[in-house]
DNA sequence: CGATTTTGACCCGCGC
DNA sequence: GCGCGGGTCAAAATCG
């Protein structure tokens, strides 16, 4: 349908504003006020209103139609200050650059109403007052056309406005989507070799040459390439006492690191990073796998022996102040559990405090020893709020639908845990990442650093903000029954469509490598098995469940828009410098971003990390 | 018969 | 130190 003008729309703000952010509202602004001193300076247009129609019409193409309107043949974004500048100095562009700044500056405080105004009662005081012997009805009539056409495009301006800032929100939000999805990658090829380095010390006993094919061979899966957790078996071992500083020095950061990097919450109420918590906490898990490394490659082992047997590391009681980040995520579902992708294998429940509803345990079950856990428990306030609460990520190849909530996880994690860094700048990147991960609605995701685990929740209950959820309905058809209590059918969690916006975008690499062709009518269960051949077992819970995770990722697949927005703000973003996101720098993880930056920014979006990932994600399934 | 769920017991951290 | 609550374990029950 509109896939050519959506196209332009998308990818021109893409790269036009993610490059220079800020000059969006200087952009619109100026455009307004200079127009209304334009008609009043230039002869060329004797009414602004004609000035208004053809910029305008530069909104969406500013670079183009501002410079056939500007005689210097400038940027477009200068147009909006050149024509003062034309009778001062034409040919000094730095001069006019500075003009421009200061005008910025000054204009800000002139706003569209106050030219509107200044218009209005000059139109209506001249009718009596002002007679130059030029006709004064016809003039007043002029200049009221003149003013309702202003007006009129001041609100399409407006309105244009919004868009376009929303449209800068889902820049902004595809790029730190995308940026964790890197990181992501980046650990997974650093764990992926450190896997390597590891299974190289196993095959000490005397396997060295068969297990060095199945690394290096194609065909086999290391387990780097799983979602993350694989440092689990090696850095820890290999590192057991590493300081949260050394976590910087470049040592391989798996996704679970990334995600749900724990935080030390001391009792001063200060928030410590403590990569080494996550590494400390998979050395008790996995103490008794560690010793034998078949157990680790092994599934779940019931930790028994770490309890009461094996020695108490320091490390254990030391985890036992730590806590994993989570994700929290609340939808509407009257099913017993949303469909995420992963095999489940319920191992507890209890009867939380305050809440009638039993609270059941759940461990990923996709592939052995996968530390991921979730709870699942109904919301005690409406019973048809379903609250899933992640913790840890995958150690395994995960379909696509897996993926979608596994990245979604990570970044929801990662997002609480850069924000976390300091008070100051954690609150700020905290409610930034949160819109930014949540574009459409900021109040969807809360970060909650005071509980006793540092949790994000992605509120999906709620419903979208029109304004701020711009794509139309069909770009990410995802067929989510609004109501709550149908959703339960198809979904289980019956997120919104901003859960689908949130997955699609983790999903990016995943559900374009998968090729789905899928109708955006068809059924989400019926996504799962056409996309996935040989689907992976599912769990008794789970069977009759479809994937919610599988069918955004479907629906995201069907709008090659979205790529090419993806692609389109990547290059522009990586491009331009990731500063603007990067306000922890002196985070490991953020050194892992701006690497990966730097090499997607030499590249496509998929480049061999992102390839990497898909081949595991394509292995895996 | 293996996998999964159920469910009571246990462990552990935290607050008082 | 004690109790509470969250989280996990593991034997028994259940399911396919």
């Amino acid at each position: 349908m509109d896939k050519g003008s959506r196209l332009s729309i998308d990818s021109d703000p893409i790269g036009f504003f993610v490059t220079k952010p800020t000059p969006i509202n200087p952009f619109l602004k100026p455009k307004w006020n200079k127009n209304p001193e334009n008609s009043m300076d230039s002869s060329n247009n004797r009414f602004s209103g004609i000035g208004f129609p053809v910029n305008l019409n530069c909104r969406d193409d500013q670079a183009t139609l501002v410079s056939s309107d500007d005689r210097h043949a400038g940027v477009g974004e200068m147009d909006f200050f050149s024509d003062r500048n034309r009778s001062q100095d034409q040919n000094s562009k730095a001069s006019t650059v500075n003009i421009k700044e200061e005008d910025a500056a000054s204009r800000f405080h002139l706003d569209v109403n106050t030219g509107l105004h200044l218009l209005t009662g000059n139109t209506g005081s001249d009718q009596s007052t002002v007679d130059d012997g030029i006709s004064p009805n016809a003039e007043d009539k002029r200049a009221k056309s003149e003013l309702a056409v202003l007006q009129t495009e001041l609100d399409r301006m407006n309105e244009e406005n919004q868009r376009l800032r929303g449209m800068v929100n889902q820049v902004s939000n595809n790029y730190n989507n995308l940026q964790v999805h890197l990181m992501t990658l980046m650990q997974q090829q650093q764990k992926r070799n450190s896997d390597e380095t590891t299974q190289e010390h196993q095959m000490l006993d005397g396997k060295v040459e068969e297990k060095k094919q199945e690394g290096s061979g194609g065909g086999f899966m290391v387990p780097g390439q799983f979602m993350d957790l694989g440092p689990s078996a090696t850095v820890e071992t290999d590192e057991p006492s590493q300081s949260s500083s050394e976590g910087h020095s470049g040592s391989p950061h798996n996704n679970l690191e990334v995600a749900s990097k724990e935080y030390r919450r001391q009792k001063n109420n200060e928030i410590v990073p403590f990569e080494q918590h996550d590494k400390s906490e998979f050395v008790d898990r996995s103490i008794g796998r560690e010793e034998s490394p078949d157990q680790a490659s092994q599934g779940w082992v019931p930790n028994k022996v770490p309890k009461l047997n094996a020695p108490k590391n320091v490390d254990q009681s030391a985890e036992a102040t730590m806590r994993k980040a989570r994700v929290s995520v609340r939808a509407r579902s009257e099913a017993p559990m949303i469909t995420d992708g992963c095999q489940w294998r319920k191992y507890g429940q209890k009867m939380a405090k305050g809440n009638p509803c039993p609270r059941a345990y759940y461990r990923c079950t996709m592939a052995a020893g996968c530390p991921v856990r979730k709870q699942v428990q109904r919301c005690a306030e409406d019973r048809s709020i379903l609250i899933t609460t992640y913790e840890g990520n995958h150690n395994h190849p995960l379909p696509p639908a897996a993926m979608a909530m596994a990245s979604t996880t990570s970044a929801a994690a990662c997002m609480l845990l850069s924000g976390s860094m300091s008070s100051a700048d954690g609150l700020m990147n905290s409610n930034f990442l949160a819109r930014t991960l949540l574009p459409c609605s900021s109040s969807m995701a809360t970060i909650s650093a005071s509980a006793p685990f540092p949790t994000v929740t992605l509120d999906l209950t709620h419903t979208p903000n029109p304004l701020q959820f711009q794509r139309p309905p069909t770009q990410f058809h995802v067929p989510f029954p609004g109501g709550p209590p149908a959703a339960a059918h198809n979904f289980g969690g019956a997120p919104p469509p901003q859960l689908a916006q949130v997955f699609g975008q983790n999903l990016y690499n995943q559900s374009k490598f998968s090729g789905l062709q899928i109708s955006q009518d068809v059924d989400s269960t019926k996504f799962v098995y056409q996309q996935h051949p040989p689907p992976p077992p599912q769990p008794t819970h789970q069977v009759a469940q479809p994937s919610l995770a599988d069918a955004v990722s479907a629906a995201i697949t069907t709008d090659p828009n979205f790529t090419a927005a993806l692609a389109a703000a990547i290059s522009s973003i990586m491009g331009a410098g990731a500063h603007q996101y990067n306000n922890n720098d002196d985070h490991n993880n953020n050194n892992n971003t701006d690497s990966n930056n730097n090499t997607a920014s030499g590249s496509t979006p998929t480049n061999s990390n992102s390839n990497k990932l898909n081949n595991s994600n394509f292995a895996g399934n």
